[in-house]
DNA sequence: CGGACTCTGTCAAGTTGCCGACACTTTCGC
DNA sequence: GCGAAAGTGTCGGCAACTTGACAGAGTCCG
């Protein structure tokens, strides 16, 4: 990771790409590169945070876990992602498990240089403003989901998502999800399990509203899972 | 209610109470205030954004609701909270439904005033912040309690943060919830029925942890419930 | 290509919570 | 005070999910 390759990482992110030139030039100078093999852990929930990460190549899971093992995947970060950033507004520990899921490269922007970033350009703040709010949207919508929805179009809304955020059109206009998914991983998002899930999809499939293969999901008729959803498509 | 004790309640309140006294006195001139009556409508979700609002007196309860009639209270704020600002960071729709128990006075502070201040004062933006991450961590809580927690953990855990917000404590020690509180009310907190709660909450008094009223909860056993829920008192 | 591992389908038993119903109690407004 | 309205206790049937178990299918890696 050359200096050059940080820098152009950062400009064009979303988070950063209307910096002025040279803070760009300070903010690049100042990120620290960082390798994570598969599966290794992050930073976990409680713990004091070091500063906000960007995420270059890999994926990495955001989860919460119980005193007994059960966990919660809360969101899955793609390349390009920038994420820890709660913590860096209030100050307070990390809300949530981050760990890599496969061989991943990240940029830490240390919490003293991005406070002194913020100080130096407010303007930055409407924009991570509306950043916050769409998280507190999703969250809303989340427990909205949990509180309303009965668990088949739950996992209708989840596959959704997923679709939207990891999907890639076909040829036939079918939409797979581009994520090693079994069906205990998807259960671990949905806070259900692996048998729910397995009746659930099983029955999608018999409708002719998805496509099922190991570990892959493949949506054929998103207007029927978003009708169970009750939501227009 | 009178210009000056506009400016006060402005002055007073956590969001704004470090603004510079030229700044209040515009806020306060631009403020409107607004009456309610018991149950009236505030704001609807996915309605248009008129502003942030300050609530003077009374009560503002805040749900989502579905197409069939259920509702879920997400909150329920006491004069002196500020409340709507989401919409006024990311300029979306309301997320949610706030209408007023008992008569309420409030503040409205128009959207381009809104606008306005925060541009002549980024400082304020810190602050904001945290209110917003706040929001965040207490979203996430409840998330993860939904996910986690069997029925009556997550009721023990409603009411130790009822007991927290509203409640008053007696000359036994014990916390007295001033709310009325049907337990109807608490199902709609907690997305479970009637039937469950009544269920619970007597199970609860039967081993003196609470004490029950018509629409009055007593906690006698913080530490009773705590333990249920999992959690360090 | 074969064995280990992962993933999936499915069943049975048990639990939890929902819903409708109904009687009873308390509170509130006139 | 009295009648209406609101709140509560409780039962029984029912649907949804969980857990544990096990077999079979698919994938990966030596």
């Amino acid at each position: 990771m050359t200096p050059a390759e940080i820098r152009s990482f950062i400009a064009q992110s979303e988070w950063f790409h209307d910096l002025p030139p040279p803070a760009l030039e300070q903010l690049a100078l100042l990120a620290v590169p960082r390798q994570l093999d598969d599966g290794a852990l992050l930073f976990a929930k409680g713990d004091a945070a070091d500063g906000l990460y960007g995420l270059i190549s890999g994926r990495i899971r955001i989860s919460a876990t119980t005193a007994d093992g059960r966990d919660l995947v809360v969101q899955l970060f793609e390349p390009g992602s920038w994420f820890g950033e709660i913590s860096m507004f209030d100050g307070l520990p990390r809300t949530h498990n981050a760990c890599a899921i496969g061989a991943s490269t990240l940029l830490l922007i240390p919490r003293a240089r991005f406070h002194a970033l913020l100080a130096g350009h407010p303007a930055l703040y409407p924009h991570f403003m509306r950043l916050l709010c769409g998280k507190l949207r999703r969250s809303f919508a989340w427990i909205e989901y949990a509180a309303f929805l009965p668990m088949p179009a739950r996992i209708a809304a989840r596959l959704l998502e997923l679709a939207r955020d990891y999907g890639e059109t076909q040829a036939d206009g079918a939409v797979l999800i581009k994520l090693h998914l079994p069906q205990e991983e998807l259960g671990h998002m949905l806070s259900t399990s692996r048998q729910t899930i397995s009746k659930e999809l099983r029955a999608f499939e018999s409708r002719g509203w998805i496509g099922l293969d190991y570990g892959r999901i493949l949506i054929r008729d998103p207007d029927a899972l978003a009708a169970l959803v009750g939501v227009a498509a």
